[in-house]
DNA sequence: AATAATTTTTAGATTTACCTAAAAATATAA
DNA sequence: TTATATTTTTAGGTAAATCTAAAAATTATT
């Protein structure tokens, strides 16, 4: 059994990882708001715990049972943002605290019932997948908008930052989960995008173009 | 804010002060399941913080603060169960340890919009009333089953023992909330009653009616 | 009222998760 | 390939919550 920080360390050595493959001691800390030299004494904790592969001045990696657990809390944390969305009406840019915090509840039988209240979701308000009991999940396809031609049509499927005024900030413009949209043009001056979404034409940032996901593969 | 651990000698000091007014350092301790030492030292913090009213070994009593604070708790706690019961389909013997951690969850707007999903429930599954938004809530009529006399009738309308063990036993006996009784016998031997129930005679030891809670005020 | 029993507090340590400052290792640049 | 910059680790310390053992205060019993 892990502590709540172990947890949040496990998670971020998770993401960070998905990215990067060895994770760097810097950028943990970065992550977990905290300093260089705490989260070298909790990587060794890690490692002494079998939860990761460390060897010094060279980065963590996560064992299995390093990924299990890190699996696990991703899990709990997109059902509980589910649950937030779907059965308490909270907006996609209001739960990511609460769930941070409801991560942690241990229990079995609550995760597993909460899952079955929910329908079984597959992915998260985010679009993030769910892994299933076992932590299973498909790896989602996705182009990100910024890559994306004049031209191209896509239907928008997630997003890569989370924080709540990025959410805030597409739930004003329209451009949440679903929604079909096309390039129109792109700005050489500053790189913003031009598209078509629901007839409109509106004009997005490079910035938030970067972080919007959607399934087109480009080519239309 | 206040750290969990501070949380549950709150709610552990409210529910001994129901009791007995002045709580002292032993029954804390025991509830707790810590060491008076650590609860000396933990008083101190509580009082500090302006939580409790303490003198040198004469116990504690809450402040105005202090209730307010631990009210709020048994409010989160109550909720959850109802939530875990009506929603998740968990019986009443087994909601009490995952209450324990989600009470402690620190967001008003969850608490609330969670009361409103349940739809404002008045009392939790072992029939505890849950305190409103503004902390306030009715305090509960009751007469314990086995002050109830030969003759006597009744409604089950709560328990004064969250054990598992209780709990299933109840169960078992079809002695759940809402259940009419009526006394039908008092065993002089051992004190065990005999109560009629769903037309239904069973016989329950002097212990398990002493926490069982009734509706009747004795008079039949 | 004096003694014994109980309750409570203090003293001194331990563990977890942090921190700052300084040293060591690694990576980058002249 | 030295010198410089960056990254990471160590050393030494703090704060929260706990513990054991011993001292002090209170309560109960002769
Ligand atoms: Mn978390
Ligand atoms: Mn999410
Ligand atoms: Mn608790
Ligand atoms: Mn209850």
């Amino acid at each position: 059994m892990q502590s709540f920080t172990e947890e949040n360390y496990l998670k971020i050595i998770y993401h960070l990882a998905e990215k990067t493959g060895n994770v760097q001691t810097n950028a943990i800390a970065e992550q977990m708001q905290t300093k260089p030299a705490s989260v070298t004494d909790m990587i060794k904790k890690l490692a002494e715990k079998g939860f990761v592969d460390y060897i010094k001045y060279q980065g963590v990696t996560l064992t299995e049972k390093g990924r299990n657990a890190a699996i696990e809390i991703v899990r709990k944390h997109r059902l509980w943002e589910v649950f937030l969305v779907d059965k308490l009406n909270f907006k996609w840019d209001e739960v990511h605290d609460v769930a941070e915090e409801l991560e942690h509840i241990k229990s079995t039988a609550l995760i597993e019932r909460l899952d079955e209240f929910l329908g079984f979701p597959k992915s998260d308000p985010h679009g993030d997948p769910i892994p299933d009991k076992n932590g299973r999940f498909a790896k989602t396809q996705f182009t990100k908008l910024i890559d994306l031609k004049i031209g191209d049509q896509g239907t928008i499927t997630g997003v890569s930052q989370h924080s709540s005024a990025f959410l805030k900030h597409l739930e004003k413009l329209g451009l949440t989960l679903g929604k079909q949209i096309e390039i129109s043009d792109v700005t050489d001056f500053d790189g913003s995008v031009e598209i078509l979404i629901a007839g409109k034409q509106i004009n997005i940032s490079r910035e938030v173009a970067k972080h919007i996901l959607t399934s087109s593969n480009g080519k239309n």
